[in-house]
RNA sequence: GCGCCCGUAGCUCAAUGGAUAGAGCAACAGAUUUCUAAUCUGUCGGCUAGAGGUUCGAAUCCUCUCGGGCGCGCCA
């Protein structure tokens, strides 16, 4: 919130003092208290461009900003060291905020973007061949939190899943399935995993049907639900993959070569050339793949985002530089790469493997230590790092799961909100508010809207939940110190903290408990 | 071999090129006659894998080495 003010401030001050405009400068809070509450490195950044003193452009700038500050919501704009310029905001602002909070209520921490736009979103798009795995798991919850971070900053988003459920690995799984009930070995590369004997369905189609469907109880569990569920079979069907195809080869970029159709993709700095539509006629996965983005497009949308397992991460670059031939604008095509879980039963790596069956499925884990330990712990990680997540750890310490310690946080308010029985009273004076426990507590809780802008930005779940952690750290350090009950603003204060507390938990798709 | 990602405290992880690299867990020592002890306070713990380079400033950017993950199909 603070940093807008900020950004908007300079955006005044710069201009004054004949300095660039485009300058690529950040604002932050330092790393100490005393260089206050904000910081911005932009005179260090003007200097470097104009060969300038930057300490006399922190000097000029801060007189500049402080002149400005017509609100005074600052005390204090001062320039330091180096020469940054660092920031001291008032109590009387920072009061201020708690009434700001309690208008809000929900959309507290929700700020209209000027991007606007339609964003479609796709992510988990398992094979519809077996159950998910703890991998699947972690990137459902980035993509479901990323949905919410891009709904929260003004975006209109859609989610969809991919329904893989045409190729060779779907009539694998029906030969597989078939074997089995006949108490035949599966074959080599069929699927040997225990749940192929719970496969249900004559067909092959009801049997990815009835995949699909746990596979979506899975998602349910986790509260994930998709605006829509595309199914591969409708390029095909539709006649839009021979469409892509057909486009690809008016455009020169494709060659016959042993009977089939490749697309020229090593002239476009791939590693080798691929094959679009196979010998016998039949088109790729790639094939398919092109047709579906293109497809993407032409609803509409103007911006594209994907969540890829690691695995598939080699073909980015085909599919973009496919979608580029045909003309569609790749920088509006954003691809995030999700790695994948390494599980671990204690100390014992736990391999994952369709094959031989050996493998804990994302159900089991739900199962285990419940929906909300889940998402928080999949969510408190970068999506594009390795996760080494222990089982026996995930169950034992299930009492002190960081995922407890935020929403305890928000059942001790409610409680207290619960018993304190006077009503809270229409203009509570604030002014007593300045205590450091409480101005600590009051400047935490007006982070919230730039939290949730910068999430969004960089798509980063985990800053949510390392801001959970914080605010209910300073909320708990606030309530050992300071009495609530009897104390009008301090149950202000503690209210507009649940109201952030609530709104975080609820940005992660956590429950919010009101009593534990 | 080539490509992408990663390497930070004993463990799991943070840190939009910024100021003295932070949390949690584990370990140790304390705190409650009063609003939820699923809490709080303190201590211990680091040459950010290693070596160079770029600049006012590097965990972050560049090069190389080592170590790990994942790719490099007419599979998806």
């Amino acid at each position: 919130m603070s940093k807008a003010i900020i950004a908007a401030l300079l955006g005044k001050a710069l201009p004054e003092l004949d300095l660039p405009g485009d300058l690529d400068f950040v604002v932050n809070i330092p790393p100490q208290p005393h260089l206050g509450d904000y910081a911005t490195n932009v005179s260090l950044i003007a200097a470097k461009r104009l060969g300038r003193n930057p300490w006399q452009i922190a000097e000029q700038l801060a007189a500049s900003l402080k002149n400005l500050d017509k609100n005074n919501i600052f005390t204090r704009i001062e320039a330091a060291k180096p020469g940054f310029v660092n920031f001291f905001l008032t109590d009387t602002y920072l009061q201020g905020i708690i009434t700001e909070i309690e208008k809000q209520g929900d959309d507290w921490g929700k700020i209209k973007s000027t991007i606007g736009t339609k964003v479609l979103l796709e992510f988990v798009s398992a094979n519809p061949t077996g159950p998910l795995h703890i991998g699947h798991g972690r990137w459902a919850v980035a993509g479901d939190i990323i949905a919410r971070l891009l709904k929260a900053t003004g975006h209109e988003v859609k989610t969809e899943f991919y329904i893989n459920n045409v190729g060779n690995q779907v009539e694998k799984l029906a030969v597989s399935v078939r074997a089995r009930r006949a108490g035949e070995p599966v074959p080599e590369d069929g699927y040997g995993g225990a749940y192929i004997a719970d496969v249900k369905g004559e067909t092959r189609d009801e049997m990815l049907e009835n995949l699909l469907n746990q596979q979506k109880a899975t998602l349910l569990a986790l509260g994930i639900k998709f605006d829509n569920w595309f199914r591969e079979n409708d390029l095909h069907d539709q006649g839009k993959v021979a469409l892509i195809v057909t486009k690809l080869n008016d455009l020169g970029v494709t060659f016959n070569e042993e009977g089939a159709i490749w697309f020229k993709s090593q002239e476009l700095g791939d590693d080798k050339n691929r094959v679009l539509m196979r010998e016998d006629g039949r088109p790729t996965y790639f094939a398919a793949d092109i047709a579906y983005h293109f497809d993407k497009f032409n609803r509409g949308y103007d911006y594209l985002i994907n969540i890829w397992g690691t695995d598939h991460h080699g073909y980015v670059n085909r599919l973009k530089s496919a979608l580029k031939v045909l003309g569609l604008p790749i920088e509006r095509f954003e691809i995030i790469i999700g790695q994948l879980v390494s599980l671990y039963r204690g100390k014992e790596l736990v391999r994952m493997s369709k094959r031989t069956g050996d493998m804990v499925t994302l159900q089991e884990v739900i199962d285990e230590i419940g929906a909300d330990a889940t998402r928080f712990f999949f969510a408190a990680t970068d999506v594009n790092s390795h996760l080494d997540f222990d089982l026996e750890l995930a169950k034992k310490q299930s009492n002190e799961n960081p995922v407890y310690y935020v929403q305890y946080a928000h059942a001790r308010i409610c409680s207290i909100i619960k018993k304190s029985a006077e009503r809270r009273a229409q203009n509570i004076d604030l002014s007593s508010l300045n205590h450091p426990e409480e101005r600590a507590l009051m400047f935490k809780l007006q982070t919230w809207p730039d939290i949730v802008f910068e999430s969004a930005r960089l798509r980063h779940t985990h800053r949510l939940t390392e801001y959970g952690k914080e605010l209910a750290a300073v909320f708990h350090s606030f309530y050992e110190k300071c009495r609530v009950i009897g104390n009008p603003a301090r149950l202000a204060l503690v209210a507009s903290s649940r109201i952030t507390l609530h709104n975080i938990l609820q940005m992660l798709g956590v429950s919010a408990p009101e009593s534990m």
